[in-house]
DNA sequence: CTGCTTTCGCTACAGGTCGTAGCGTAACTG
DNA sequence: CAGTTACGCTACGACCTGTAGCGAAAGCAG
């Protein structure tokens, strides 16, 4: 989990940790306890309840020092929630639809976290008024997870599931509608509608899926 | 457009207007000049941006008399919103293709106005904290296009392009699964990726789920 | 027209959050 | 040792929330 840098320092060239710092070093253990206080303060309260001075005092921190590093509570949680999503993996099964029933178990699973629900789409929301800190949503939380997609179909591809790329402008065009398709409705049924995953209903939208896809 | 009477009033059973209510009415013009406000306050200045105080300001109304109304800004905006979602349509364009397609353009445009990106995700985010603003989200805004599909699958069978169904229990997880799916993946586009809906790739979505649908 | 009732706009208020500033102290470097 | 930076603490003005109290306005029943 690369977790790019919450660092707001005035000298942002240190980033790489090439170059040494001055004065007294940022203490690591705090960043650790702060996006810690995040998450379980995500949990109890949800967003709304989510409060810069509550964070700081159960961090066991000052206020100001969790402004030094976060100028607000928006990119405080995108790093506080991002860590969730490393753990999805794509496994592989032999199949097709075994892998992707396999994801979408396991994003399911994600999305019942209480944190997850009280932040992500609050984060969404606050993205489509802010540029900045949607593309710092989707670099370090969407994006990412793209990567399942390229797997998934690479190993169909592999197995004759579906077929070859023509062209790379296109399959990537085809990655991301993808990506759209089952975040975006796995979402819509957990968060909007309020169902839950079960591996019947997985099973029905799978089917809606594939069709045009394989070939076999 | 229903519009379920924001009231607050003790005596609730004055809502089908049958029954008089005792003293001076409530002002029909307030309700209509709050609601405006809202949708205008939701487009400049975003979710975070809105304040009760400020809409009532800019209605031209007493801060208290909001508050009469509607007990808080999620309530507000659930009511401010949910009429902008009246205009969809299905318009039976003599091909299922050709009508989801149309659907999925009008629901592009709705997305793509400010009001509707400011509110849409952040009353979803605080319907995941709040069961009750969850119902009332769905009752007035997410269920009613339910309808869409409904009709967009009725007129498909009777052209023969989709089977019948089989069971009504089957034939509502089906009409779910698909709302789902198609308002998922259109939301997650615009509103996380922040990618516009062209004609293009409104195709290629298609593509992607009629297949194992149709029968020709 | 006269009460009765409810809404209206206005003002004021306590409680809470935000984000910043100033201070003395702690930690690390040369 | 001096220099630099982070730390915890306190205090602060600005803002928003949601409620209360007031006198005036707008309807209705008699």
């Amino acid at each position: 989990m690369p977790a790019a840098q919450p660092s707001v320092r005035p000298d942002d060239a240190v980033r790489d940790g090439a170059v040494r710092a001055k004065g007294r070093p940022r203490s690591a253990a705090a960043d650790l306890a702060i996006l810690d206080a995040t998450r379980e303060a995500l949990a109890e309260l949800g967003w709304g309840g989510l409060t810069m001075g509550h964070v700081a005092t159960r961090a066991g921190v000052a206020k100001t020092t969790l402004y030094r590093r976060w100028p607000s509570k928006n990119e405080l949680v995108v790093d506080a929630v991002a860590s969730l999503f490393d753990d999805l993996v794509m496994p592989d099964l032999g199949s097709l639809r075994a892998d992707i029933e396999a994801v979408v178990g396991q994003f399911a699973d994600l999305l019942a976290r209480p944190e997850t629900q009280a932040a992500l789409l609050a984060l969404f929301a606050e993205g489509t008024r802010d540029p900045q800190l949607r593309r710092r949503i989707r670099e370090a939380i969407v994006d990412p997870q793209k990567r399942l997609v390229r797997q998934g179909r690479a190993a169909a591809q592999a197995r004759g599931e579906l077929e070859a790329d023509t062209d790379t402008a296109s399959a990537r065009e085809e990655v991301d509608i993808i990506f759209d398709t089952i975040a975006g409705t796995v979402e819509h049924r957990v968060l909007v509608s309020g169902e839950p995953i079960t591996p019947a209903w997985t099973r029905r939208f799978i089917d809606l899926l594939l069709g045009p896809l394989v070939i076999g």
